[in-house]
Order: C-alpha cells, then structure tokens, then sequence
DNA sequence: AAATAGAATATTGTATACAATTATTACATA
DNA sequence: TATGTAATAATTGTATACAATATTCTATTT
C-alpha cells in the first residue's frame, strides 16, 4: 500500500481527501501521523504538508500539540457554508452566462438529460449530476478566486451524503430554467434563479437539521469533559 | 533577530505576511527557505508550514521543485476577488443586520465619525477605516466559513496600498447608509446597499487597469523571459 | 566574442533523529 | 472500590542530514 509519485504530499492529499469525504475516515477520529505515514510508507514531512492542505479546505482541525482530527461538520457551519455557497454561485452564474461556449452549455444540457421525463429517479446518480451541475457552473466562471473555496464544496458533498435534500421531480425543473437562463445570456435571471434554487435548498437543510438525521450534532469540537 | 514563541509556524507566517503586505517582501520575489530560516533563527520545517499558509490566502506560490514565490496580483485575479467580495460581504451584512449588538453597531459608527463633515480627509487613516469597516462586517457576521476567505481581504488590501480608489466624499455616506441600514435592522436593504457600494469600486478599479473582465487571457506567473 | 556543454553550487524534497509535550498505565492510599 | 499521583509510553514539534533537482559558473569550441 505504498505511495510513489513525484508530488508525494498532493497524493497523499488527494488520498486522505477522499477518504474522508467517503466516510472510510469518520469525523472526530484522530489522524495520527507516524500511523499514516507508516501505512503510506513515507515520513511525515510530506504527510504534514498534506495535512495542511487538507487544514486549510476544513476536512481537518489542528489542536496544537495534540494532533490533527477529521472535523465534524457543525449544524452552523452547515448554515454558514450554504449561505456563502448561495452568493458565489450567483457570482459564477452571472459571469457564465456571459462568456460559456457551446460544448460548455451542451455539457450542462447533457447532465441532466437522463432523467428528463422519467418517473423513478435513481438518487444517487441524480445527486452525482446535481453535484458535477454546480461544480461546472463554478469552473466555467474562470473566476480564480471561486477555485480557492474548496471548503464549500467539501461541506455541500458531505451534506448531500446524507441523501437527496430535495426531490429531483423539484429540483430538476430549477435546473433546466437556469441552464435556459444561461443560454439566453441572462445574467441576472440566471443569477435570481440559482441563489433561489440554492435558498430552497437551504431552508430544507435547516429544517432537517432539528431532528439532525444522519449524525450530525451541534457538538463542540475534541473538547473532553 | 530571532524569534521564539509557542507556535513557531504561526508566529513566522503572521511575519512574512505582514512583509508581504506591506510591500516589503515584492511580488515575484523567491522566498528561499534556508535564507529565511537562517535569518529568523529556526529550522525550515516550521517555515515551510508558515508557507504553506501563505500559499493558502494566495500570497505565495509554490512552484514544485524552483521554490516559493510571492504571489503577483494578476488584474483577472483583482476583479474575480473583487467580484467574491461583493457577493459575501451581502452574505455577511445580511446576517449583520439580524444578530448585530449595540457595542458593534456603536464601534462601525466610531470608524468613520472622525471623517464626517471634514473637508480635507487624510487618505491613509480613510483607508485604514474602511478596511475595518468591511473586515468588521465580516467578524460580526459570526460566519465561520467567511474568516476562511482571508484571500479575499488580502488582494483587496494590496490593491488599496496603491491608494484610495474612490474619493471619501463619495464613499463616506455610502458607508453610512449601510450602518443606517443595518440599524434598522433591514437585511434587504443593508446587502442591496453595500452590494452597490462594492460594485461601484470594482468599475473604477476595472477602468483603472482597462481591461474587460471578459476576453481575457490567463498570464502566467513567473516566467522568466 | 557568443554559444554551448559540463562541472560546481545552491536549493528544494524527503527521511531520520531528538526534544518537548501529552496521554496512558500502574500503583499506592484513603 | 475509587481516587490521586508518579512512571511509562505514545505522539507531536523541531532540527539536522542526505538525496534529488535546479541554477549558476566556467571553460571550451566555433
């Protein structure tokens, strides 16, 4: 189960990243470094350097001199996430629709072809496209600056594996309006419509969150006692 | 020259920081880690974690196996950041609006008193104002993904070093009927006004650099030649 | 004199070693 | 048995050492 590449510690990044996003690394646990670096068969200089990385994006927390841990997602922070999201997204769109070429708007188009139509949705597949919709949006703005907020899309992607937040027979129509939006180069429309397909989907979260479904707890972070 | 504090990392990235932002350390300049740690007196570990940091809020790059470089403001990356901006700090004035208290709202009225009603303002300490103002906004939305975006006010701080780019005399009740805004409790209007506010300095930055948002060709950093 | 190749030097990336701190265990005592 | 304390182990933080790569300098050739 080695490593060897030429940027070890991106790697190694990319590896605990997803390890974490998946769950196989559970909120709360402890990474302790020589462990890793032993199972990773490298020292941890460049484990160190990953950490950082994965620091700086929220997928783990730095106690000083006592280690680094996978962070739990905070009810708040949920919250804080959606509302940033909401207004970057609206950033992204605006410039979208005034720049995107056409094998760009074929591509969103295509994500959700699939499931134009259809009556029994499979969810997974539609939170994959769901996900890759936003993400595109974010990508296709050329905005440097929305590259750097990894955090956010952290935060969404471990949200929505809890499961669908709203039903696509909902949510689907949105999406199609927005990419029209987009088509027409209608920034301001396609603004108005992703920060409220965004808001929507905000309030459902926060509903949810009262009876906290899927492990997700309002609790204090790695503080005993 | 030395430096010896609990967290090392941290003490030598608040130190290049501040080099960086005031101009002391220049964009493009190599940051050669053995220099720096022989100079500040530690070994290149914790250096390269304070780089790591840096790397993070955008004002360094690492170029695999040439080094650490401080960051050139690229004009795209000026008007992306600015665009972040505008977005979040509606995000941030809304949430302002709901949970502000009575000191908050009493300081953001402090930073700009010394202005109202003068007629020859000194620059330097107008800056410093606004940049508290829009910072505090941040701080006392209590969003704690916002403090994340530390990229943002860093680009935004550079940019002002090369001077006011709007006159106080117009940006001065801007300010203020944002404050009235937020002490009306308006959320609305509070984000429409500093959404507008934000906006206005990005077309003046936009038209001092003259160049287009769109069309744009990404320029490389640090090629030499 | 200019250009190029090769050697010398400088710099980064990784690993190991040691010091400082924290967590755990064992033991004595009430 | 429960509790507090000392000893031990585990873990992190920092420094040093070495290997890999990049840069600079020098000498040679055209």
């Amino acid at each position: 189960m080695e490593i060897e590449f030429q940027d070890l510690s991106y790697e190694v990044y990319k590896r605990l990243k997803n390890m974490i996003l998946v769950n196989e690394l559970l909120p709360g646990e402890q990474l302790k470094q020589e462990h890793i670096a032993a199972r990773l068969g490298i020292s941890r200089m460049p484990l160190h350097k990953a950490f950082q990385m994965l620091e700086n994006e929220m997928l783990v927390e730095n106690l000083p001199r006592r280690g680094f841990f996978v962070t739990r997602i905070d009810n708040n922070q949920l919250i804080d996430a959606f509302e940033c999201r909401e207004a970057l997204e609206g950033v992204a769109v605006r410039r979208v629709s005034q720049i995107i070429g056409k094998q760009e708007l074929a591509y969103l188009k295509s994500l959700f072809k699939p499931f134009i139509g259809k009556t029994n949705i499979d969810d997974r597949k539609y939170i994959e496209a769901d996900q890759e919709f936003h993400n595109s949006i974010l990508k296709f703005s050329r905005n440097e600056i929305l590259k750097k907020f990894e955090v956010i899309r952290n935060i969404t992607y471990r949200t929505y594996r809890g499961g669908l937040i709203r039903a696509p027979k909902e949510t689907l129509p949105e999406h199609l309006a927005i990419i029209d939006a987009i088509e027409q180069k209608d920034a301001v429309l396609a603004e108005r419509l992703i920060r409220e397909h965004s808001g929507k989907s905000q309030k459902c979260i926060i509903e949810k969150l009262g009876t906290s479904p899927n492990g997700v707890e309002p609790v204090l972070h790695h503080d005993k006692k």
